[in-house]
DNA sequence: CAAATCTGCAAAAACCTTTTTGCATTTCTC
DNA sequence: GAGAAATGCAAAAAGGTTTTTGCAGATTTG
């Protein structure tokens, strides 16, 4: 298939079929200068029935700004990034940015060539978001000639960052449980080395006390269903509650749970985090648990983005979002 | 915070630097023209320690080529997005092509605001990718003056699409549950007017013939659950194996299975359809499914946009890409 | 009514790069 | 050693837009 190129319209055409110069024509669209109104009516009539739209590389070219701005990410799957990258747009389009999307895929190589790129068409930022909020980005950033800010990933001292903030939303769980009058919880989560991990975990256990107990595993179904395997196999006091670090391992909590015979949330409360719809509607029962919010963390970084662009100043740090707290059925009340 | 924002370098430092005139460094650095060794060697040298990086703006704007691409999305979860994302970046990223991405959030509005907007900045191309390959495009898109792909959607005649080959996956499927040795299979799928569907259930009759019970409903967990259990409540023959069109479909077939009391593999085999794998791997048993290889569809699509922004002709139509067997323990064999 | 102000438009410069053309030198050929 | 060819570089044009400057003619002011 040969698509039919017809030549794009310039403004040049514009003012041809107008009968005015060039300059007229630019500044009777864009409402500057001294125009005649009945000749920028003419204009703008014209403009519109040849489907004139401006060359945004030639605008860019000379007011050093190309609207653009790039996203660097390092999540192949997807389920992190889309949800940021549409609050980013969201608080974007309006002002005419678009978005560069660039997948490095953890592969230092790929991320400078990428980078390059970007530089190399003059966007106006960069946005870098991570998996994790303590991952080190693959390329170096300082001394870039544009503002870089990072989305659930902290940057290094003296830059910008945005995350969800883990405490708030370690909190908002524990408290609703402790709430439904639960009061032996345990804390099932991912790695130990996650910085996530280790702050909801310590969020918890101020909560808690010293009926706190937190299993560092994996983030993995798997993990979650081992965990309370051993929980429960052992003597003592069990538990009436448990606060997992992902949905995934309250999907195997829960499953270890059935295995136990033992029923969810008459026995034992759950509440999950990251509400990932898919995870956490279609269980049975459906999961409480915490939204991070990862729109909103866009929509912000996108909107430091702006400002960093308009040359306006931003007090460097790491700014944490509240979460939100997603009601299912497997807490009960 | 407020960045250095030291102003980039252009040509013309290269060129002064380097005690010679516009044209010369321009040809030293792009090895056209007729430049002696020794000053294209200087002038290289002095590029690369001034960092110098020619401006795509100007560049695009001379060539008439951007070298960027548009990704118009209606998926906002960003699981197939994603994966078919990296195959177009892969594909295109060594010949210096961007991608701007734009999610449309099936917003007929902002479709159309993000087209303009690509086209102002002088897009190469546009891929329109869907959710599903029967869902008609936002945004009118015939009359553009750059080539359009499709990538798991099907544009309209006279177009190009890339979608996975839904009755092959179905074949995999099928086959390899037959070759096992499971001989009254049903199928439990999404909603009739899939189009996916309806094209996998039918490779799946043409297989089972007279044996052959499909039963549309919808792609969740849910669905698959209430499925089996009708099909296991009523009198007659057992299927001894189900053919799930998705993997939530097969997560909740199997679910049921387990409250039947019926062993998978063991007296029913099971298997799905996706590969999404953060289901598939974590059910239990880990599910043997179809993979749409949709980095591979994004990297052909990507390919494709390549050849029409060189204008090379390529025949319209719809082409259907293999699909691939994953095998998990939930077929056993 | 002369001087000052305002109005409407055009010309030209600028953004940064690539490419074509042109002009001196130098080197080759007979 | 004279003409032809090759070499090395510079000047200029082009791409599409915005913005500054300039210049007439119309209108207002004292």
């Amino acid at each position: 298939m040969k698509p039919i190129l017809h030549r794009r319209r310039t403004l040049r055409d514009v003012a041809k079929a107008a009968g005015v110069s060039l300059s007229t024509a630019s500044n009777a669209l864009n409402a500057t200068g001294r125009v005649n109104r009945q000749t920028r009516e003419t204009v703008l009539q014209i403009a519109t029935e040849i489907g004139f739209m401006p060359n945004a590389l030639a605008r860019g070219l000379l007011s050093r700004r190309s609207f653009t701005i790039g996203m660097l990410t390092n999540d192949t799957y997807g389920r992190l990034t889309l949800p940021m990258m549409a609050g980013v747009s969201e608080s974007l389009v309006d002002h005419g940015i678009s978005v560069f999307l660039c997948a490095t895929n953890n592969d230092p190589r790929r991320a400078q060539l990428h980078l390059q790129a970007l530089l190399a068409r003059q966007v106006d930022g960069i946005i870098i978001t991570g998996t994790r909020r303590d991952l080190t980005p693959a390329v170096e950033l300082s001394g870039l000639p544009v503002p870089v800010v990072y989305a659930f990933a902290e940057g290094p001292a003296q830059t910008i960052s945005f995350v969800p903030d883990d405490a708030h939303g370690a909190r908002l769980a524990v408290e609703h449980l402790r709430s439904l009058g639960r009061s032996r919880i345990v804390h099932i989560t991912g790695p130990m080395d996650y910085l996530a991990a280790r702050i909801r975990a310590a969020a918890y256990r101020q909560i808690c006390g010293d009926a706190s107990e937190v299993r560092y595993g994996a983030w993995t179904e798997e993990w979650g269903y081992e965990a309370t395997q051993a929980i429960f196999s052992r003597a003592g006091d069990r538990p009436d509650a448990i606060f997992c670090g992902s949905d995934e391992i309250a999907r195997g909590v829960i499953d270890a749970l059935r295995d136990l015979e033992l029923s969810v949330p008459g026995d034992v409360a759950i509440a999950g985090y990251d509400n990932w719809e898919v995870i956490a509607r279609q269980t049975r029962p459906p999961l409480t648990t915490v939204d991070m919010e990862l729109k909103e963390v866009g929509r912000r970084a996108g909107l430091a983005m702006l400002a960093l662009t308009r040359g306006e100043e931003i007090a460097p740090g790491v700014v944490e979002l509240p979460c939100r707290l997603v009601i299912g059925r497997s807490c009960g009340g």
